[in-house]
DNA sequence: CACTCGTGGAA
DNA sequence: TTTCCAAGAGT
C-alpha cells in the first residue's frame, strides 16, 4: 500500500552522461535551429522570447517577437508604456496576463534594479510571469550560466530518455533532478537550446525520428519499442459548451459601445462587445437585453443578428451570437468591467480584442454600420 | 495541488 | 473534422 514507484531505476547512469552531453554537442553544431532570439545576446530579448514562447509555438511567435522588438525595443521604452499599447501588441497570441506581467515586470526592474537585468536565479524568480523554466531558459541562454530547464519539449525527451512509467505531471521533480543531471556545466547555453530543439524537430510528440536522434542508443523508449507510447498522458473531461448573446449596441452619432474587461481573469484588460451567457429556457434576444441591463445599466432594443461565432478556449468552447442592437435609454456605467467607451469603426482598432471579437470587427466591416 | 488562463499549427 | 498540444505560470 502506498509504495510509490521507484524513479532511482529510472535514472540516467552516471556513465551515460558524457555521452549525452557530447552526442548532443555534435548534433546541435550541425542541425540546431537559427531563430530570431538566439542571435542576441540582450536579456532583454531573450526574456521577451522565453515569455512569448510559452505554451506557444516557435512558428507563431517570431512575427511578434519582431514587431515587439521594433515597439519596445528596450526595457525602458517597455516600462514607460501604456499598458493598452502592450496588450494590442500581444493581441492573438493568447495568455494575456503574459502581456500584463511583462509590462510590470519591466517596470519593477526599472526601479529595483536600475533597468539592469538581474543575473540571479532568486532575483529572476522573483519576476512576474517568469517561473522556473523560463528563469533557466534566461539564466542559460543570456548568462550561461548552469540552470536546468523543463519546458514541454524537454518533459517528452526525457521521459522517452528514461522510459517514465508516469505521466511527466506525475514525475515532475525527477524530471527536473534528470535536467539537472545531464546539463553539460561547460556548455549551459548551447546544452538547453539543443534539447529543446531534439525535442521540437526529432523527439516529436507523434511519430519521433529516433533514426536521426544522436540520443537513441542510451534512450529506454526506444531500446523498449516504447517512443511512441511514451510519455504518457492522462485522459482529458470533455469540454463545457456555452452560449453567450452578445451585443453591437449602436447610438446616434453611429458609433458602437465596447467595454473592457476587469484585470484578473479571462481576457483580463482586453476590450469586448458586452454580452453574456443564455439561461435556460431564455431566447437571445431576451439573455441580450437583460445583460446589458444588468451589466451596463442601459435599455436597448435587439435587432437584427450579425455573426454566429464559434471559438474554443482551453477550458470551454463558446458559441457567441450576436446581434445588432439600439441605444434606447441610459447612460452606460462600468458595472461588471472597468470601463465602458462609444467608438466608432475608425477607431476601435486601436483597442485590443480577444480573437473571438475580432470577428465580429471583421464581421461589421463588411456590412453597412445601422 | 487542481484549476485557470488563448490561440493556432499540425496530424 | 476533431484532437492534441505548444520554450508554463499564478493561484
Amino acid at each position: 500500500m502506498g509504495a510509490k514507484i521507484d524513479l532511482r531505476m529510472k535514472s540516467v547512469p552516471p556513465s551515460v552522461v558524457q555521452p549525452l552531453r557530447t552526442s548532443l554537442k555534435i548534433w546541435y553544431d550541425q542541425w540546431g535551429r537559427d531563430l530570431p532570439w538566439r542571435q542576441t545576446l540582450d536579456p532583454y530579448a531573450i526574456w521577451i522570447s522565453e515569455i512569448m514562447l510559452q505554451q506557444t509555438q516557435v512558428k507563431t511567435v517570431i512575427p511578434y517577437y519582431q514587431r515587439w522588438l521594433k515597439r519596445f525595443p528596450t526595457l525602458e521604452v517597455l516600462a514607460a508604456a501604456d499598458q493598452q499599447q502592450v496588450l494590442k501588441l500581444w493581441q492573438g497570441l493568447g495568455y494575456y496576463a503574459r502581456a500584463r506581467n511583462l509590462h510590470r515586470a519591466a517596470q519593477i526592474i526599472v526601479t529595483e534594479w536600475g533597468g539592469r537585468f538581474p543575473d540571479t536565479l532568486d532575483a529572476v524568480l522573483q519576476l512576474p510571469g517568469v517561473g522556473k523554466t523560463t528563469a533557466g531558459g534566461i539564466l542559460s541562454a543570456a548568462f550561461d550560466q548552469p540552470v536546468p530547464i523543463l519546458d514541454g519539449n524537454v518533459k517528452r525527451v526525457l521521459a522517452r530518455l528514461t522510459a517514465l512509467s508516469v505521466p511527466p505531471k506525475r514525475a515532475l521533480l525527477h524530471l527536473w533532478l534528470v535536467s539537472e543531471q545531464v546539463l553539460d556545466p561547460e556548455y549551459p547555453r548551447g546544452f538547453n537550446q539543443a534539447l529543446m530543439d531534439l525535442g521540437a524537430t526529432i523527439c516529436l510528440p507523434k511519430q519521433p525520428s529516433c533514426d536521426r536522434c544522436p540520443w537513441s542508443e542510451f534512450c529506454q523508449a526506444y531500446l523498449l519499442n516504447l517512443q511512441t507510447k511514451l510519455p504518457m498522458s492522462e485522459p482529458r473531461s470533455p469540454l463545457p459548451h456555452k452560449q453567450i448573446g452578445v451585443a453591437v449596441i449602436w447610438n446616434d452619432q453611429g458609433q458602437v459601445l465596447i467595454d473592457r474587461r476587469p484585470q484578473k481573469g479571462l481576457l483580463g484588460g482586453l476590450w469586448e462587445f458586452p454580452g453574456g451567457k443564455v439561461e435556460a429556457g431564455e431566447t437571445i434576444p431576451d439573455c441580450i437585453a437583460r445583460e446589458i441591463k444588468e451589466e451596463l445599466g442601459i435599455e436597448i432594443e435587439v435587432g437584427d443578428h450579425l455573426i454566429t461565432v464559434d471559438h474554443a478556449y482551453t477550458h470551454f468552447k463558446v458559441t457567441l451570437t450576436v446581434h445588432h442592437c439600439r441605444h434606447l435609454v441610459g447612460e452606460p456605467q462600468p458595472i461588471a468591467c472597468d470601463e465602458v467607451r462609444w467608438v466608432t469603426l475608425d477607431d476601435i482598432e486601436m483597442y485590443p480584442f480577444p480573437s473571438a471579437n475580432q470577428q465580429i470587427i471583421d464581421a461589421l466591416r463588411h456590412q453597412t454600420p445601422q
